[in-house]
DNA sequence: GCCCGGACTTCCACTGGGCGGGAGGAGCGC
DNA sequence: GCGCTCCTCCCGCCCAGTGGAAGTCCGGGC
């Protein structure tokens, strides 16, 4: 018996949401026990909610006990103006540059303080990324990071010059180099990296703008990841460019004004 | 004043997923009082809950006042095992895939008595085509559905035989021919199409098997979409095959036991 | 400028759905 | 068999959730 006593004020909803999120990309599959610690719910509460949770279908119970997420939240998530107004759009933009240069290509936006990989089209061949689909990186030490940087707002720059964490030995960890980085992107009009976020890899990358009343806004950026020794780099950026255009102009087309 | 009066029994959870049910598709954005009424909610209800989803980035509420599924979904989304234990592992097969034959590749599963795409990939100039990642047509009306539908349990395959649905004046609507094609199917381990979904579309799929201890079993269906007058569409399936097999052996590796 | 209608937001007293400790069961390793 | 962990079920208390009503905001017609 005994009522609630813990955490009062927390909405049922809350709750539930909570379970949610106990789930993420380092624990995909989880245990009832392993989802009420991680989410600071009761055993039981966990139970009932994930029993609700998993009739809906947010969830679905495997055979050995564990949950994961279900279907029904990954037709939702196809929902997020992400995928529909995005992925969606640019991503026969990618193929077709991905067939041309044969690298790995890159699609990525700013969401906070980190670049977010929306698309990420790679043969078998190409050389080994880090970035996957939804996973997140740091905004300066990739080249999509340093476009989506260097059209951010000055308090987002200021922040994330101030925490340049070394991701290798080339990682640019110098503000006033960064600063003056940045500039050169704005000015050129795409960013480079080389082997800043792992080794083995350069980057170079150019912004995806949209035309509003306001002026060209940027809203994504597009990439691509070669071996460093590629010596050709800059011959590559007109090619991105015309992709970047192609995706820019159909996003103006079909996005809901506003 | 007044307490509830309408559906008792309702739970609170079972509300808040009846709001995020109220997206689909069709209606990937919402305001609150279309909210309100398809998901069968008072509008105060949905108001407030619709607030604590938006707080928590399940959803996001726009400038103008609608609705859209929030990053956070997505996220979430994409840790389903559709895209981390399928999609993932079998996109890099596609890839190569649309690179050899240029064609409109596709992924599906069986989702009920739909087939499910997963994944599709397509150029910019390749036949029109209906499926979208994420969008279900009717097994028997698609290489894909033929294939899922001809290796799935009994009782799937005589509701669906019930239930034929034309689509175009070449569908296969007769239950008897279809189960002869199921046969066909099965025999030849590849499935064919002529412009039974869609006018101007043909298609061509082949089964990605897993090998269990209880014998190989089917857990997706690999195809492409041609235009009807390609004659040599047999020549194709070698192609897929090797492609099949890849992605049935690299998820057979990746795939926790289970 | 003024009025009207529709869509959204805030308020608040009532009450039944949610809560979670505890008991009991299932499965496993030793 | 025994102890351990992990899961499921039970049940009475009580506060979070509820939703009608009233208030506010906005845009468009006259």
């Amino acid at each position: 018996m005994a009522g609630r006593s813990s955490t009062p004020g927390r909405s049922v909803t809350s709750r539930a949401l909570a379970i949610l999120d106990a789930f993420d990309s380092s624990a995909p599959r989880l245990t009832l026990s392993e989802i009420a610690e991680r989410s600071g719910t009761p055993l039981t509460t966990a139970h009932r909610l994930l029993g609700e949770l998993a009739d809906w279908g947010a969830l679905i119970r495997r055979s050995d006990g564990r949950y994961e997420i279900g279907r029904k939240l990954w037709d939702l998530g196809l929902l997020a103006p992400v995928q529909l107004e995005l992925r969606q759009v640019a991503a026969p933009f990618l193929q077709d540059l991905h067939t041309t240069i044969r690298d790995t290509v890159h699609l990525a936006v700013r969401d906070g303080f980190s670049a977010l990989y929306v698309e990420r089209i790679s043969g078998r061949e190409s050389v080994p990324v880090v970035s996957q689909v939804g996973s997140r990186l740091p905004l300066h030490a990739t080249g999509v990071g340093k476009v989506l940087l260097a059209s951010a707002p000055l308090e987002v720059v200021e922040q994330v010059l101030r925490s340049l964490t070394r991701q290798t030995r080339h990682t640019v960890v110098d503000p006033g180099r960064m600063r003056r980085e940045l500039a050169e992107v704005r000015r050129r009009r795409y960013a480079r990296t080389s082997e800043e976020m792992s080794p083995g890899a350069a980057s170079l990358a150019v912004p995806v703008q949209v035309e509003r009343r306001s002026g060209p806004v940027v809203v994504a950026a597009l990439g691509i990841v070669v071996p460093p020794h590629r010596r050709d780099l800059p011959r590559l950026v007109p090619v991105l460019e015309v992709a970047a255009r192609g995706i820019g102009r159909e996003l103006a087309r079909t996005r809901d004004f506003r």
